[in-house]
DNA sequence: TGCTATTAGTATAAATATATCCTCAGACAT
DNA sequence: ATGTCTGAGGATATATTTATACTAATAGCA
């Protein structure tokens, strides 16, 4: 039970993005170095930002990445499906085949019932919400 | 972000064995099949559970599992952890040196708030009230 | 004692998550 | 055009989690 790596790590770069202007663009490298990520698994995981509209890329020189939307409309929810896909806590709730036993399904309510809670746990948090903290 | 495997069979195991009478023993083979968990992988998880005195265990002939407390005392926290030692959603929660960066500090309080929430919630289920709902 | 049924514990294998490397393609400057 | 800086994407390596296999220890019983 625990967030993996990647969407740490891409909470983290975002964090670090929208406490510049909006627009900024930033370059993966700078990125790496500057939040502390392994730049290649870095790189992965802007590439899945950029595929889930969160951030837009661009190549070449004075290519890198930028914030394509709202700071205030991306939540952390947002972004852990981008990195992820779709949310579940436990196999049996995303896959109904896997759990066919007698007593499993008071366990199958009740893991559903704490993801239900966990998801407005984690649509409650937006970048906006992050930074203005800070 | 999901519950490991072991975490769950522990619990469809302690739910199946919560079903009969208080102090009833149950051997891993019988379990494993009737709750459909692999054998083996079974029997580390039984081990921790005794470990942690939720299961009291016995070797030899009319040896087996059985659960030694209260079911109403036992919650899924106290399962999970049994499992997996104390809960860390994310390892800048748990290892202080691991995040050591400018803006990292609100995703750190973000995620604390995240844990704290869900520690409730999974001490406010106990293996009775499962067991009740069937 | 010696046989059998059972859990304990260790060593290993398989699967998955995490991280790296390398080549390709696009953008810009000269 | 050509060179250089950038991300894209696939192939590969490493670490961790999940699962299995095998051996040891223990209890009961004939």
């Amino acid at each position: 039970m625990k967030v993996t790596r990647a969407s740490d790590y891409a909470i983290r770069a975002l964090i670090h993005m929208a406490h510049k202007p909006a627009g900024t663009t930033f370059m993966r490298s700078e990125l790496a170095t500057e939040c502390d990520i392994p730049d290649s698994f870095l790189g992965k995981i802007l590439q899945n930002l950029a595929k889930s509209e969160i951030l837009s890329s661009e190549r070449g020189k004075k290519g890198g990445f930028r914030i394509s939307k709202d700071i205030s409309h991306i939540t952390v929810y947002d972004i852990i499906t981008a990195i992820e896909g779709e949310l579940s806590l436990n196999k049996c709730i995303f896959d109904e085949d896997f759990c066919n036993l007698v007593h499993s399904c008071t366990a199958h309510v009740m893991w559903t019932e704490i993801q239900e809670n966990l998801i407005k746990m984690l649509k409650s948090y937006t970048l906006a919400g992050l930074v203005e903290k800070y």
